[in-house]
DNA sequence: GTCGCTGCGACACGAACTGTCGCATGCCGG
DNA sequence: CCGGCATGCGACAGTTCGTGTCGCAGCGAC
């Protein structure tokens, strides 16, 4: 009952995205798999029939033809989107502006557009959302790195399929040059995003910034498993000179009230406790990981935050500080 | 031609996710309104062939019925989604998590399990992308406080519909209060999502944690519209002790070798220059808005960065950082 | 109880969905 | 240049199945 109907849903969730296309041909064979066989002809008319409904192309300059979304289609998705999730796509899409490069963003923009419509429809329009919610980031936005659209695509499927990859890089300083890739994992810093991957049969691993590809081939030659390997170890043994250490310490440390205040929201850990210290400051007590990102943290405080636990910790502080100071007590360098 | 399937599919967009619930009754309304008038008998029979297909459930306990989508069925959009576009979700999704509530991302869950769904079909199953993406953030992940989905839900729909809400309010200390709010606008930080709004007739406005709200209830009076209230304006005059002060300035610093060249690839401006100065760092200049985030992000670097320009920031860099030190010379304070 | 609403089985009519056939068109290889 | 092959599409006929209508039953409310 209602074979038609089911299979015209499927029909437009097999149909990509208008640089891509899909043939009557193949549309049959891949509606046939999902348990709905019929006739070419029922599909041309399908296709023809849905394209008076959604936003469908049909790339007929050559045969057969080429059917897909347009490239602005707004993605529809079942079931329909409510308001609050649509304002948090919003949101969502603000910070990530500043998180991934724009092509990466753009993957998610027919949702976006989704989401952007869905609020129109719930407010009446005079009103527009986006004079209503602002984010307030914590550094200056960094402009992250252009990449291109079609590499990165083929870089991610390299990835997921575990095929080999054949691309042309070039280094921050130095010649472009040629590698043979087995992609081991995608890691995430500051916007860049890295492929970590073994070149042709080297055990060692190396991490590529996605940006820097000058040419990407996807091969259907399997990578490499490099048996041992673990992205996080990886990771930890500072493969990004991140130099984790998993380790918690038991961190005190005494902020400004009125900066301090916010942990009281946004704790470092489930177990921190806060407590008035005797100086009108708030001391604040919590295990975390003793990592980089901790260190960045912290010193982004400056002088209202004293750390007194652990050690280490305290005298690194207080190093930095002790140089920074120093920086400063020089003449002022002349500027370029 | 092919009424029907459009029809079910509408259909499937107007169906509400679990807690709610929608009749046999309002559905035909609301498909009238869309170009799709019909028989009540027929859209039950919609609804049964549909649930053959689709998780949706009935909820049969009083009449009339109330049909809804399964509260942990994936979304599907049309069209599909494809892998680079799934991996993004997925890298979306441990960004978000750091950034929002976790009731707030839960709202996206149905689409990331969607893009889950797509890389596991994708990848060879062994593999899992789980292993092979990972997100290096900048600052420890401070833990989002907890909203309650229902209360935050009401506030959103106050917000983009224009409405009143009545709510009660723990402000951090002190009585829990009653108010009338006028919902002004929503502004983010720090993963703390804050209501900017106006409480009965008064002029000004006031800002509330959304996870301090204890009760809040939508009503249908419509909020009062402040006439020359804009968002931006009252941040900037300090409404977040943000201060913005949209002048740019010309930021002129050196930056320690190893750390100014992550500013090649995610630059400030569009319009950053870096050159290497003498004493083997890199000077960057860029025009930069002169913000507290700006000061925050400079003194993460601690003193791998030295200001050169503008003359107050650099004044102030060095206050900072003089304070700083002395905090470290003192004896340390006894930890409580 | 009785009225009204709602869900649902049954039924009959007709719309429209489907496979088949045949022709036209365009591409490719000989 | 020509014939074979693949593809798109109009036409047609059979029949499936989608649809409105009707009637009955269960459930609440008054």
């Amino acid at each position: 009952m209602s074979r038609t109907a089911i299979r015209m849903i499927e029909m437009l969730r097999l149909i990509p995205r208008e640089p891509r296309r899909i043939s009557v041909g193949a549309l049959g064979e891949r509606l046939a798999t999902l348990g709905h066989p019929t006739s070419a002809r029922t599909i041309q008319r399908d296709l023809n029939t849905l394209s008076a409904h959604f936003p469908l192309v049909c790339d007929d300059r050559d045969h057969p033809y080429g059917w897909s979304w347009s490239r602005h289609a707004q993605a529809r998705s079942l079931p329909g989107m409510d308001t609050p999730t649509a304002l948090t796509f919003c949101m969502a899409e603000t910070y990530l502006r500043d998180m991934l490069p724009a092509s990466v963003v753009e993957l998610m923009q027919p949702h976006f557009r989704q989401a952007r419509e869905t609020l129109e429809a719930a407010g009446n329009g005079l009103l527009a959302w986006e004079d209503k919610v602002r984010i307030l980031p914590r550094h200056p936005p960094l402009l992250p790195p252009e990449v291109d659209p079609e590499r990165m695509a083929r870089v991610y499927e390299g990835l997921l399929r575990g095929r080999r990859l054949e691309v042309r890089y070039r280094p921050r300083s130095g010649e472009e040059r040629a590698y043979y890739l087995s992609p081991q994992g995608l890691a995430l810093r500051d916007a860049v995003i890295y492929l970590v991957a073994s070149h042709r049969d080297y055990d060692d691993v190396v991490m590529f910034a996605l940006h820097r590809f000058t040419a990407v081939t996807l091969t259907d030659e399997p990578a490499r498993h490099l048996a041992g390997f673990d992205l996080d170890a990886w990771i930890a043994r500072g493969g990004f000179d991140a130099h984790e250490n998993d380790a918690p310490v038991g961190l005190v440390a005494r902020f400004d009230a009125d900066v301090g205040r916010h942990l009281l929201e946004t704790p470092l850990s489930e177990r921190q406790t806060v407590r008035e210290a005797g100086d009108g400051r708030l001391e604040v007590t919590a295990p975390v990981k003793d990592t980089h990102q901790l260190r960045w943290w912290l010193r982004a405080f400056g002088p209202q935050v004293e750390v007194l636990e652990p050690a280490h910790l305290r005298r690194e502080m207080a190093e930095a500080a002790e140089r920074e100071a120093r920086l400063y007590r020089r003449p002022r360098p002349e500027a370029g």
